[in-house]
DNA sequence: ATTGGGAATGAAAACCATTACCATTAGGAG
DNA sequence: CTCCTAATGGTAATGGTTTTCATTCCCAAT
């Protein structure tokens, strides 16, 4: 289960093992996994996915890894208002291809977008620095959603 | 159990004639409650208040009524990661007083800001137009939240 | 290679916030 | 005041996620 391109080991390895986490089958099938899928996944998704290469798999894994993953800051976890959380590769050390989601109130869609204008980029790093000083919190990540009606919910 | 100063009648009473749905005890405890709390609350914590004074309400009642404020915009529905739900007043036809949480992923603490907003406003409504055109997406509502590690737990 | 021991796994049971069900109650228009 | 229907509340069910615990496996040290 190569890297994104087939060559070289996978980019995760090497966090991997500074954490001092090992790097079993299971952890690199889910890897896997959400580095093919490329959108968020459910939980049950992820595991019926590597059931099919990996039965053996149990659904404690998928749960106990994706946490991991989170705390690691590999994979993000997200929330569309549906009762299961999804889960999102974080796309490596230098794909910072950040990407925002438009939840459909109606139907539940999600639509990605990456437009996201260079200034608010800017913005939302000087609030960030502003919001660090102010409350002296140490910011990693951060969340934008916009919700509202897809075409066919606004009929 | 008046209105935000005690005088003249609730400014929500208007809102639920209007939407058709009627005005009940146990809707106005919730309001009342949410109002006076003016900060996240979860839903068993919101039915615990009321229960002080309406010890007949049911944990349903809190439950469908929430999901009814929500769905009217009297209320905000919120997930700091915890996995309960918090629910937050919308304040009110003109206390615009929008405000963004920054969540701790060490102890789960939250706290309130409302640095930045102005700033803030005009980008998110240039960029909610951008998404409204390209996806054809009627942008109703969004949601901004920074995580990180408050003071105690960066050490 | 082999091994020892702690990390990782998986099956099943437990958890617990939220929902569904349904008989009963009560708002409010006429 | 009455009636119709929305609203309520107790209880049981739901279902995603966690916990438990015996077993297995990675891997550093032999």
């Amino acid at each position: 289960m190569p890297g994104r391109n087939g060559k070289g080991p996978p980019w995760w390895h090497g966090k991997f093992r500074s954490c001092g986490y090992r790097l079993t089958i299971p952890r690199e099938m889910i890897l896997d996994v959400l580095n093919k899928a490329a959108k968020h996944l459910s939980a049950e998704e992820i595991y019926l996915a590597v059931q099919k290469v990996y039965s053996a798999i149990g659904l404690t894994t998928i749960y106990r890894t994706l946490e991991l993953l989170v705390q690691m800051g590999l994979v993000f976890k997200f929330d569309f208002g549906d009762k299961r959380s999804r889960y999102e590769l974080a796309d490596g050390p230098k794909g910072i291809r950040h990407h925002y989601h438009l939840v459909c109130t109606g139907c539940g869609r999600v639509i990605d977008y990456t437009d996201f204008i260079d200034e608010a980029k800017e913005l939302l790093l000087q609030t960030q620095k502003g919001l660090t000083k102010k409350y002296n919190f140490k910011i990693t990540n951060h969340l934008i959603q916009f919700y509202g009606l897809c075409e066919k919910c606004q009929k």
